[in-house]
DNA sequence: CAGCATACTGAACGCCGTTCATTTTGACAA
DNA sequence: TTGTCAAAATGAACGGCGTTCAGTATGCTG
């Protein structure tokens, strides 16, 4: 009678294969690299058997970044554990996010530089997805500074801009240095602590 | 006798149609909503027809890139002759960069975020094209830094890594705030401003 | 073994960028 | 005027894409 539960985890095996098929494509180059009939060669099943697993392209990579941006947070959720002081566990997360970014650049570009029609069609719940996740490690900045700010090492005017403009700093970093447009960098381990510095330097 | 001249105005003329047809769809919606056979059908000629005008789309899109980015580098140059001081000068430059971005959006985000891979095979006149131009106004923020250094209104360590500390902010600013992704960012100009000011406070 | 839901497929639609053999155009010399 | 010839433009095709849907296969249940 673990027909039921064999059948679901058949269903589960081939979703999970889709998803390793997608995710070795998108990590190559990118999402416009990603491909519904490349993913069906590879799976070996017609193109259309993945519509029955995934609403479209865009939720199939989104589930996918989903599943990475996670990682983000609990990386983010360690390093706050560490029991280092508030400015120090700052430091540390700002430095650690700009590394996820650039362990994962084709999840950290399609996330935040995809122009938002191709999102146009997605469920609610499903835009909740990644944008969620996105909100929930955003938190963590916010309560980071406020930390900061509450025992004395930075002093900011109000902690939601000054959170707003710490993450649009980290993020210019990231995309920055994930793009790889042919820039001269000075050495990149270098410039993102350099940089870090900076931003914590002028959030005062 | 004029006949050459005459051929190489229409020559002329069908070029810029190409490229104010393909600049109505690229504002509309960015790069991918640019196709050959819409900007065909808008100036009533052969798709192929293009072709003979530019090499493919990148260098079509890159070439409408390099009109509008020299325009920024025009904005630039008119604040540097504005007289102010260096680092009155720096600040309204950074914020001008920010808004210049904002206000081309499919632009902005086609230079600095698209694959590199996309330009794989574009000619190396045509890749310093867009490049060049960047170059150019980032060497506008080295030298504004360098001034408000010797004239002791900051003080960093090393000029180059400042500048580039400095122009991945602005970068991040410009991003996070071209491409909607529905975070709900406090005021606009407040956050720009107050961005700001940190990144100029971290420059010391 | 029949019925039936579930899983899957193949063909098609309408897009896309790009190439190239072919045709059209129009200025010039005879 | 007519014939020639380069330049300009074209249409059809190639191979790709995401997506839909009528129809087929599969395999469990009664």
């Amino acid at each position: 009678m673990g027909t039921a539960e064999r059948r679901a985890r058949e269903k589960d095996e081939l979703r999970r294969r889709i998803l390793e098929a997608a995710t070795a494509l998108f990590l190559e180059q990118g999402y416009e690299s990603v491909s519904m009939r490349k993913i069906a060669d590879r799976i070996e099943y017609a193109p259309s058997t993945i519509y029955l697993y995934f609403k479209d392209k865009v939720e199939l990579v989104s589930s996918i970044c989903f599943e990475t941006f996670s990682e983000l947070d609990r990386r983010l959720e360690a390093i706050r554990n560490l029991g280092l002081t508030p400015i120090e566990t700052l430091r540390r997360s700002l430095i650690d996010y700009i590394h996820f970014g650039l362990e994962h650049p084709s999840h950290y570009m399609f996330v935040f530089c995809t122009p938002p029609a191709v999102f146009k069609d997605m469920g609610q719940d499903q835009r909740c997805d990644v944008n969620g996740m996105a909100m929930t490690s955003f938190n963590r900045l916010r309560v980071g500074i406020k930390a900061c700010m509450e025992d004395g090492s930075i002093r900011v005017d109000d902690v939601e801009t000054a959170a707003q403009s710490a993450w649009l700093f980290v993020h210019g970093v990231t995309t920055g240095l994930v793009v790889d447009c042919g820039f001269p960098f000075v050495e990149r381990t270098m410039l993102i602590e350099s940089s870090i510095d900076r931003l914590i330097r002028g959030l005062n």
